[in-house]
RNA sequence: GGAGAAGUACCCAAGUUGGCUGAAGGGGCUCCCCUGCUAAGGGAGUAGACGGUUUACCCCGUGCGAGGGUUCGAAUCCCUCCUUCUCCGCCA
């Protein structure tokens, strides 16, 4: 959510710099009247209270001496009526007031290029050595079926479709990446290791900034108001919802593997094979709360973390800045990593880094207080999240890019600990 | 799932004939005095937060788990919800 004091004071400006998103705006048209309407209706209430507090005084006052207090009463009586239809008023005002708010997504970073869509995106660096092939690479569906560690036809008979089964040394690969994963952030990069509730409630996913504008995106429980979070972020971030926190509390890192659900709404027809988009899927996630005024030094740090991983696990990749009109909507700046798809013959995105700044903050009221014996209001924290790494889209960046003429996949050397030392995947 | 109890400020904890309690008391914390230092002792201070207004202070409003209601006026009365604890049942 923006400060609403500073979009009053620099709406225009704010306005504009909204618009290189590309999305509709004209939700903020309505925003000067009503912020001056709410500011307006206040004064009037409280003016009003403050005379009834004076008076309900002077009413003890009188009772206690059994003087008659009729007349005030009487008039008091209109006051109190007053004051509620005022404060009605006030409440549906500040409805709408909020309503909007949540629905204007973040602010980009001035160093976030201008750009309409993910084609304007800004490449950063590309690492890593893409694997040649003496044959024709197969998509990572087809290796994986034939070697019998994935089984998406008895997941579609089972749930549905997007959905599956790891298997075999498919199943155990996958458990691999997540200790790798969480075992390099917890170890090396200083993280401390989550395991979150993977059902989150309506105000959780409304303060990371899933809700109210992307309900259609997440599966959400009949009976009570809960939701399957889409992401660690979600549950990791509100950790710390409506918390002070004391300045030596910060910087906090925490990385959360997490299962993730994803109702993929309007993706209907993209990526309907294999492990790229999955309903359910697993996911490492690092989240950081920081100061204001490290919060892009850290999106540095997380991103680098992020490609960490990659770079252990040998795989290919390239680091892109978003452009203003793809970042997300809780988003001010972003860096997209993408890994080298062999069967795809192109990058196709594996984490993604951003840094909140103070949007998430807001919304669920995360702060800090930088001096403890200050007089002064506490501050809100900046937040950030990345994936570290999306668990299975790695699986599929390792099957195709180790993939064999034979139709075996080798394991990255890093992974063999965790594979009991196997060296390969071979059809039995 | 059934039965009961409770939620007051950093912590503990008074407070139900509604109005000198927006909150007693204790602990803790901060400052001062005393003491060579420490301990002990004496004194003073201590809602935080949010909102309006403001350069700032002051001021005003909200606030006793949350949200409604009754009333001129509610921590105190009524309703709904949430959370915690105890016992029983069930269960990975």
């Amino acid at each position: 959510m923006l400060d609403v004091r500073t979009l009053r004071d620099n709406y225009e400006e704010m306005k504009g710099r909204l618009s290189t998103r590309g999305g509709d705006l004209s939700v903020l048209d309505r925003f000067p009247e009503i912020d001056e309407k709410r500011r307006q209706l206040i004064q009037e209430t409280e003016t009003l209270k403050a005379r009834r507090n004076e008076v309900s005084q002077e009413i003890a006052q009188k009772k206690k001496n059994k003087e008659n207090a009729d007349a005030i009463i009487k008039e008091m009586r209109e006051v109190g009526d007053k004051i509620k239809a005022l404060d009605e008023s006030l409440r549906s005002v500040e409805e709408e007031l909020e309503t909007l708010m949540l629905s204007v997504p973040n602010l980009p970073h001035e160093s976030v290029p201008v750009g309409k869509d993910e084609d304007e995106n800004v490449e950063i660096r590309q690492v890593g050595e893409r694997p040649t092939f003496t044959f024709e690479p197969k998509p990572h569906w087809e290796i994986g079926t034939a070697l019998g560690i994935l089984d998406f036809e008895r997941a579609a008979k089972v749930t549905g479709s997007r959905f599956v089964f790891y298997k075999g040394l498919g199943a155990r690969l996958e458990r691999a990446l997540i200790s790798f994963m969480m075992d390099l952030h917890a170890d090396q990069h200083g993280y401390q290791e989550v395991l979150p509730p993977y059902l989150v409630n309506r105000t959780s996913m409304t303060g990371t900034g899933q809700l109210p504008k992307f309900e259609e995106d997440a599966f959400k429980i009949r009976e009570e108001d809960y939701f399957l979070s889409p992401t660690a972020e979600v549950p990791v971030t509100n950790y710390h919802r409506e918390e002070i926190l004391d300045d030596s509390d910060l910087p906090i890192a925490y990385c959360a593997y997490s299962t993730n659900f994803r109702s993929e709404a309007g993706s209907a027809g993209r990526d309907t094979r294999g492990l790229i988009r999955q309903h359910q899927f697993n996911k490492v996630e690092l989240v950081h709360f920081v100061k204001p005024e490290d919060s892009y030094e850290t999106l540095e740090k997380l991103t680098n973390h992020a490609e960490n991983v990659l770079k252990k696990l040998g795989l290919s990749y390239r680091v892109i800045t978003l452009c203003t009109g793809d970042l997300g909507f809780t988003a001010a700046k972003t860096y997209d990593l993408e890994v080298w798809l062999p069967s795809y013959d192109t990058f196709r995105e594996i984490s993604s880094c951003s840094n909140c700044e103070d949007y998430q903050a807001r919304r669920a009221s995360i702060r800090f207080r930088r001096d403890p014996n200050s007089k002064k209001k506490p501050e809100f924290v900046h937040t950030l999240n990345g994936s570290g790494l999306a668990v299975g889209r790695t699986m599929a960046a390792i099957l195709e890019n180790y993939q064999q003429a034979d139709g075996s996949v080798l394991i990255p050397e890093v992974l063999r600990p965790y594979m009991g030392g196997i060296e390969k995947i071979e059809a039995k």
